[in-house]
This record gives C-alpha cells, structure tokens and sequence, in this order.
RNA sequence: GCUGUUGUAGCUCAGGGGUAGAGCACUUCCUUGGUAAGGAAGAGGUCGUGAGUUCAAUUCUCAUCAACAGCUCCA
C-alpha cells in the first residue's frame, strides 16, 4: 500500500500501482467525469499513469492553469492528426500549449492555406474529438524513434531526437496519429467539444532567423460550446479598448506616414493628458530626491563610441547627422544615460555628494524593426520618464528599493494592480555576451534579489533577459489582448560609469567608481500611456481626463449661462467645455458619453433661474441638481482622491 | 528584417473588367428641443503607389509602400 496526501493534507492509502484516475473514481464520479491530468509530487502526469510509490497528489481540471495547459496540449496533437489527414505529407515542428491555447508549427511544403482552409481543418478537428480515441503514452528507445521519423520522413522530429537521450524519449498517439511527446495528455479526444483556429502565422524554426520559417497555426479548445462562445465575446471586448482605436476616437495621437513611421503625434487631447502624468510624476521625483536636468536632443559621435553605443548598435540605428565641419557627425540620442554620464563628470564629486538622481523627461530615437512598429508601445520617437541614480556600491540596494516604492507608487496611483515583476539575469551557460566583472555581476543579481524579497514583491527570475551592460527588474503589464509589454524598468549599470571614468572621492580621499542605476516608473510616455488607455478602456480617471466637464445647454437661450458655468469651473482649475452646437440634449449627451467626458452638466431654464446645474456622470447617468459651487468641490475632491474612474 | 492577410470618402465598411456607393462625421437651412442619435439639402474619392495584360483596369497580374497578426529584435 501506498500513502497519496491530497491537497487538503488528507492521506489516503491505495495499492501500489494505482492511477490518479483511480483516486478520482474512489473520491466521486462527478469528479472523475471532469478530471483531465494530474499533479503528481509536483509534476503533472498522465491520469492513467500508474503511481507506485507515496506520493502528494492534486488532480486538475479545466480550472487549473495546468489542467488547461494539458488541454490545450493535447489538442494540439488533434490538430496535427486533422492536418495529417487534410494534408497528407505535411511535416510537424513543434505544438505547446501557450497562455490561451496551443498551435502548431508546421511544413506544409509547396501548399499554403488560408483562414478558409482553417475552418475545414476545425471541421476534421471537431470530427477526430467525437472517435473518443484515447492518448497513448509509449515509451520509445531513441534507435525506434529515429527509425519512425526517418520512415515518415520528418526531419524536424528527428534534430529534436537528436537532443534528447536514449531511455527519456515518449511517444504519444491518439487514434490514427503518433507524436514524439514528453506529454502529458488529457485520456481522450472526446474531451475536446469545441474548436476555434484562430490564425495563421510565419514563425521560423526553433526560433532562429536564420533558418526556415515554417507556418504557425494558432487555435483554442474547450471542454463545451458556451465557454467558446465567451471567449468569442471576451476578444471582441478587448479588441474595443485597443488604445489604437481608442487614441483615434477620443482624438488623443495619430500618425503620419509624411512625419514617419513609428513617430506619434500628439493632439491637443493627448498632450493633455499626458502633461499631467509628467506633472505627477515630476512632483514625486522632486518629493524623493530627484533633480531635473535638461539635455540636448543630438549628442556627437564621440559620446557613443564612449559608450559604447556607437560600436553595437551605430549601423543598425538612425544614421549620423552631418554637420559642414568635415567629418563631424552627431546622432539623435538613442538614450539618455550618456549625456547625464557628462552632467556627473561635469563637477567633482565626493561621498558625501552621492546618491545623486539626474532625472530627466528626455525623448530619444531608435530605430526599431518595421515590422516591430506598434501603435505607442512600439515607436521610433518616444519620451522616457529617465532618471540615473550615482551612488556608492553600499548604496545599490537602499536606491533600489526606494525606485520599486517609486514604481508600485505609479502603479497604485493608476490602479495596474495585474502586473508582474521580473528580474532579469544573465544567461547561465553563455557569459560571453555580458560586460562586467562576475563579482560585481554577482553583487548586482544579489542587490535586486533582496531588495525585491524585502518589498514583497513576488518576482519571476528570467535568465538571459538581462542587458549586457548589468541586470534588471522591469515591470510587465497585458495589453487587451493578452500581449506583455514592460513598463517600469530599473537597470544596474557598471559599465557606463567605467567607460564614462566617473569617480567621486571618497571619505579614504581615494578615487572610487560609482554604480548608476537606470530607472524609469513609466518606461516611456508613450507605451504607458497605451496601456492605461487600455487598461481604463479611455475612461481615464477625473485628474487625468483631458476633457473633465462639458457644459451642455438645452438651447440656444442658456448659451451664455453655459459659458459663465464653464469660466466658474476653469477659474477652479476643471478643464471643461461647453457644446454650443444647435443639437438637442439627447446627442449632446449622446456624444459626451462617447467621447468618456467624465461629468456632464445640463443647463436649461430651472438652472440659469438660481446658479446651479443638472449633474450627469459618465457612465452612470443622472445625479440630480446640483449648484455650481456644490459641483466644483464635488468634482475637485474626486481631483485630490486620484481615483481611479469606476 | 521574415511569413501571411489587408489597402475604396475624415471614420466604419459594401461593391465590382465599361472611370463608384451606404452609415457616421462635415457645411447650410429648418427646428429651440430636458438626460444616449430631430428633419432637409449639400459638399467630399482619378478605389495606396507604379508598371503590365486588355478596345477598356478601381476590379486581373507583377512590383512597391503602408497597416494588421505572428516570428525575430528591443541600448
């Protein structure tokens, strides 16, 4: 007999040998109806596995990230078993579950398809499920795994049997298909009630530029129709708070092909609202410490061949500007790390001097890959909210610390309360890429490590994601539709401040090096503000809506009483504005309610007779009558508060 | 940069080998209306750009540019 824990601590005793399925029977029908996989001492397995020795068990339905992972899986192998069938010949790459569904790579050789080709495959998809046929696990030994794909003759299976070791290689087969697969899978097709291919994309093998690219097929399953259904819906929403669209009809950026690609232009509306989370941000940097520096836009060729910029980006960027001078050539700063290097080194600096934190809103250009171009969270002109902080090695982890409450600040202030933190290490195996001592590598992994534990902040570590120049922890936030972008980043540097010779003169009145940490809340303006925009859907909280109030009056005879409510309201700081256009109340609000103007304010003949006006909030409706007065403060206390727009 | 899809009015989109249409937005007039679209008239496009096929191309073919999705990249 063996003893199996289950998640709430209970230790029952089976046979040896028995099954999570089994388990699952012993504990209820209903409960082996929907179990799909199990977690077996931390490793998901097979619910027909046998389990032979003690063991924590936790079985996993469709509820559990893992149990969708193993759906989603497995219905990648009925994808490749319908595309088999649809096209005969066809080799497989490889086909993962990822955070919502799965696809598979694969060589259609000559044959291309199309969005109509993906509706027939879902079609033979949906009809494999319905055999019932059951996963097959097989333990295979290397020697018959090459002999199986060479006779089917997929050599894409085969380099990936090539890493593998004898005595570790697993088929898997479902009805008519058998698949090199670690596994697990869910028992069987049937399972799999509903079928969704969403696109089809180009991605190159084993993610290598260099090799060939082989077509991507993206799909989603579920376990019934209506969960597809939500889903259908759910992406329909978030396509609607694409700040793409969203920017356009609330008429906050656009872009021009004339200015060029991947450089935002900014209208009125947006500027507006992006001067007020400078604003904000600027009055916490002066609050901690912080000061303002200004730099140029261009910087000459000489302080990027110090950084090093010049070398490892120079040909793959915005090409020099030249000057008459013969051979003088200046670059639009990439960064603004250098210029602050030459703001330090510009006075002698002692201990006691240090940290010192040059913040500047500095607007840099790169220039991206076309084809990485991305409404505002890609560009090739953007604005950081930078800052680099001189300080003394002891000094690193305190620094740091303040800089994540800094961000968590930013993130509380805006509500982003779905973010994650990563830290970024070096690559364990390839060091060659890195710049920099190990021991002040070390001493730098270690700093942002602790000083991430003593916050609280519950970080992912992802080696190989560190800058060459040191290590970070950037802070990642979804757009809409799932995508992770980085906002808050916070770099240690010890390259530039060697490259730079910066020295300060310590209390040994020796020369000693500083670290600079890169640090910047936002990211830049310009991807923060794409992702608010989205995350509030446009809504924007009252402090930061570029339009706060709008004075609608019924007709023309209240003109003039809307346009004094509206000077009332600017002299209190409201940004507001009147429609005086000859159109009835109902459009106007109609048309307020689209914009997201967060108040409205009606005025007719019952409001001009005593100062006061019909408050409408957006989204809401109605508030009643109100005074002006009464409105002002009402509004200028939702102001202060900084809360979010419900 | 690579693969695929798309490109018609300011916006959203329909159409289709014989030089174009809707709704919204815009302009003017009527209307002075109390909480999500009042009515009428008008203006606006050589159908992304270039070449080819054709008696004829916005429609077919090729190239190119741009957008979108994914890959690769991201100081």
């Amino acid at each position: 007999m063996i003893n199996i824990t289950l998640p709430d601590g209970a230790v029952k005793q089976y046979e040896a040998g028995v099954s999570a399925l089994d388990v699952a029977v012993s504990i209820s029908e209903g409960l082996a109806r929907k179990v799909l996989a199990a977690k077996v001492n931390d490793e998901v397995w097979d619910l027909s596995r046998p389990i032979n020795n003690d063991a924590s068990l936790k079985l996993l339905t469709w509820n559990d990230v893992e149990g969708k992972a193993t759906f989603w899986h497995s219905s990648a192998h009925l994808m490749a078993e319908a595309l088999e069938a649809v096209y005969p010949g066809v080799k497989l790459g490889i086909g993962p579950a990822i955070e919502k569904g799965f696809y598979y790579d694969i060589d259609l050789g000559d044959r291309q398809i199309t969005e109509e080709d993906l509706r027939k495959i879902e079609v033979k998809m949906a009809e494999l499920a319905k055999t019932n046929s059951k996963y097959e696990r097989k333990d295979v030994s290397k020697e018959d795994a090459v002999k199986y794909f060479t006779e089917k003759g997929d050599e894409y299976k085969l380099e990936l049997i090539e890493g593998l070791k004898d005595g570790e290689i697993t088929f898997y087969s479902q009805g008519g298909f058998t698949d090199l697969c670690r596994g697990p899978h869910i028992p069987s097709t049937s399972f799999i009630k509903a079928v969704k291919l969403t696109s089809i994309a180009g991605a190159y093998w084993r993610g290598d530029e260099k090799r060939k690219m082989l077509t991507r097929i993206y799909g989603v399953t579920f376990p019934n129709q209506k969960e597809l259904d939500e889903y259908v819906l759910l992406l329909e929403e978030a396509k609607k708070r694409d700040h793409r669209k969203l920017g356009k009809e609330l008429e906050l950026f656009t872009f021009s092909e004339k200015v060029g690609l991947g450089l935002p232009l900014w209208l009125p509306k947006g500027a507006m609202l992006r001067e007020r989370l400078q604003q904000f941000l600027q009055k916490a940097q002066l609050e901690t410490g912080y000061l303002p520096v200004i730099t140029p836009h261009i910087g000459h060729k000489n302080l990027y061949i110090t950084s090093g910029h010049y070398e490892k980006y120079g040909k793959d960027s915005f090409q020099p500007i030249k000057t008459p001078q013969e051979g003088e050539e200046f670059f639009l700063k990439p960064m603004n790390c250098p210029h602050h290097c030459e703001i330090y080194k510009a006075i002698p600096r002692s201990y006691k001097d240090l940290p010192l934190r040059l913040a500047e809103f500095g607007t840099v250009y790169r220039y991206e890959q076309h084809g990485e171009l991305h409404g505002l969270t890609r560009v090739r002109g953007f604005t950081q909210d930078d800052a680099h902080l001189f300080c003394r090695p002891d000094q690193v982890k305190d620094e740091f610390k303040k800089v994540i409450d800094l961000v968590l600040y930013v993130f509380k202030s805006l509500s982003f309360e779905n973010y994650t933190a990563q830290i970024s290490l070096r690559d364990k195996d390839d060091r060659s890429k890195y710049i920099g001592t190990d021991e002040n590598w070390e001493i730098a992994e270690q700093a942002i490590i602790e000083a991430s534990a003593e916050k609280g902040l519950s970080t992912v570590i992802e080696y190989g994601e560190a800058a060459f120049y040191g290590p970070k922890l950037d802070f990642m936030v979804k757009d809409a539709i799932g995508r992770k972008w980085q906002l808050g980043t916070i770099q240690v540097d010890y390259n530039l401040p060697e490259r730079f010779e910066l020295t300060y003169v310590g209390e040994d009145n020796g020369k000693h090096r500083p670290v600079m940490i890169h640090r910047a809340p936002f990211g830049s303006m310009e991807r923060f503000i794409a992702l608010l925009i989205e995350h509030c859907a446009g809504k924007f909280p009252l402090w930061l809506a570029p339009t706060q109030a709008t004075v609608l009056p019924i007709s023309d005879k209240y003109i003039e009483y809307a346009k004094r409510v509206e000077q009332l309201l600017k002299a209190k700081d409201i940004r507001a504005t009147v429609d005086d256009r000859n159109e009835k109340i109902g459009k106007k609000i109609r048309e307020a309610e689209m914009n997201k103007v967060p108040y409205m304010l009606v005025v007719g003949e019952k409001e001009m007779q005593d100062e006061k006006v019909s408050l409408r909030k957006q989204a809401k409706g109605d508030i009643g009558m109100k005074s002006v007065n009464e409105t002002i403060e009402l509004l200028n206390e939702e102001i202060e508060s900084k809360r979010a727009f419900e």
